[in-house]
DNA sequence: CTCTGTAATTAGACTAAGTCTAAACTTGTA
DNA sequence: TACAAGTTTAGACTTAGTCTAATTACAGAG
């Protein structure tokens, strides 16, 4: 078992390491909540010795995006939410709660469609919604 | 052919057909574009003898949505967008111009997937993304 | 070491999308 | 014809996100 490094990570990515985005993307790498950015610079905020502003919130998490460290996934109306698993996969959303899980792109049949010659397809997401116990 | 009417459809769905809602209905029915609300109010405020504000497009799409006349649409981050297209189907959406196209259903595989018994799956929907000559 | 230029961060003003409120208007029914 | 309930309205407000201009951090050159 080998533990994620956030600041190896970014290195890996030629995102430069600074105290913020290690800690952003730390938290991210930690948690499976999908949360959205004022959740993240709550729980940030609070939890390092580190300042950090909105601005460098937003900032960070498009340069993380962008550098493929993270994705942005958008499940409902008026805002987004951040993802930092990037391998392939899709999602599931509770209607009850609104809580966002990520599903495996190996346990889902892979998705054809017949279309005409217009279209080139380059990917697709699911998103599954439903219930989940617990 | 039979050519949709508006009124019929809103009385059949058990909401009163005003004059607004009446004109928002025809819009969308008319067009494929998947219009968010701004769009929506351009276009009908322009086009109608009837006054039409800001809060009663929010109002009348959110009825819409809840009576099923019309879906709620989100394949960008910061606004929906609304579809008359009521039947099973999935969207594509172009990366490059942001445009956004119904695919039906049935042209696609079936999507299974395997999940553990917490899951309780309701529906799913298909984003497919790439692009589209036009 | 220190200097320096570039990149990153910041507070707060600003924008865009959407919601809310309280008043005015419409309309079906009595 | 009047009323009650539902609908529309302008504009204030909220929320999510962007922008700006100034400050701060830091890697590399000397």
């Amino acid at each position: 078992m080998h533990e994620i490094n956030a600041e190896e990570l970014l290195l890996k990515k030629g995102v430069k390491p600074t105290p913020q985005r290690v800690v952003i993307t730390e938290y991210l790498l930690s948690t499976h909540s999908h949360p959205t950015a004022d959740e993240i610079l709550d729980e940030v905020k609070n939890a390092l010795p580190v300042s950090l502003s909105r601005a460098t919130v937003y900032n960070t998490l498009k340069t993380l995006v962008e550098a493929g460290v993270i994705q942005e996934v958008v499940t409902e109306p008026g805002r987004s939410r951040y993802d930092a698993n990037v391998s392939d996969h899709h999602h599931f959303v509770d209607t009850k709660t609104g809580a966002v899980f990520d599903i495996p792109a190996e346990v889902i049949t892979p998705v054809k469609a017949t279309l005409d010659e217009r279209y080139k397809i380059d990917g697709y997401k699911v998103v599954f919604f439903g219930t989940r116990q617990d």
